[in-house]
DNA sequence: TATTGTTATACTCTATAACTATA
DNA sequence: TATAGTTATAGAGTATAACAATA
């Protein structure tokens, strides 16, 4: 590979801050084109990776956990989501997403064109590093080996 | 160099949203310590790479241009920033950082203790592949708007 | 006619505090 | 005592529609 331009890290968390707000921008589009609100769309792009606590999930949103009873009912009250009682602990609700919940967020995912068509321009192994790279930077524990 | 495991499109875009919802989760709890927003923060911090106006904030944030009129309002009430009438174009009103405006986005730049640990596990060739990628990826083909 | 920015409206998101049920 | 979730409240964010000023 040719050598890169050197980059400082102040100019690296700059584009982070450009990725990361095409990303969302794309994110936020592709949601409101589902009648759904950003936080509405992240809760459901959460519970695509499995059920989740009402406490983890506003961990997880960056939110307060009183914000999550209002987003959850909504989500809950047009069938996108359910609560479901903790079995082993009697004051935690797992929330989890119905079948058509889990169809309007890979519906939503689909929308994502210019982020997909922006990984597109990647070949595999070119995808294979920014994986690699992200999870070092972004994952507590990364499995991936270093470069 | 040691092989990677290969990684579906469908996975990078997962990690994709990982590694929003943490640089995400950063800059909001940084912005919170200075008594600001996620908008309000994002809104500076469109603005460190220079003025722009109102309805390119509104395009740049992802939301609608009627919703700047109130972030504006209040970072403009705090002197945090200012609105400056176009010379060329008497509609337009240009928003600038105030020097105390580009103070609090620096102070809040240097609280995201969370990324700007994960990219100091980064060696500087890494930082580099990161940053062409990250280009490739969400920069837009011939010159993007540098915003 | 089209665009920029604002206002008015209704709804959603958000943090804080107080409450309950459970641990 | 501590934790999970809810409720109430006030302030902020959000899209839509309508408007004035300017292009």
């Amino acid at each position: 590979m040719t050598a890169l331009p050197r980059v400082d890290s102040a100019r690296l968390m700059e584009l982070l801050s450009v990725s990361l707000a095409a990303y969302y921008g794309d994110f936020t589009i592709a949601a409101a084109s589902e009648n759904l609100t950003a936080s509405q769309g992240k809760t459901l792009n959460v519970l695509r990776r499995g059920p989740a606590s009402m406490s983890v999930l506003a961990t997880t949103l960056t939110c307060d956990a009183s914000n999550m009873t209002g987003i959850v009912d909504r989500l809950e009250k047009r069938g996108l989501v359910r609560r479901k009682p903790s079995a082993s602990d009697r004051r935690v609700k797992n929330v989890a997403l119905t079948a058509e919940g889990e169809r309007v967020i890979d519906v939503i995912r689909g929308k994502m064109h210019h982020t997909l068509a922006g990984l597109g321009r990647l070949d595999e192994q070119e995808q294979d590093t920014l994986y690699a790279l992200l999870e070092r930077v972004f994952t507590a524990q990364p499995a991936a080996p270093r470069l």
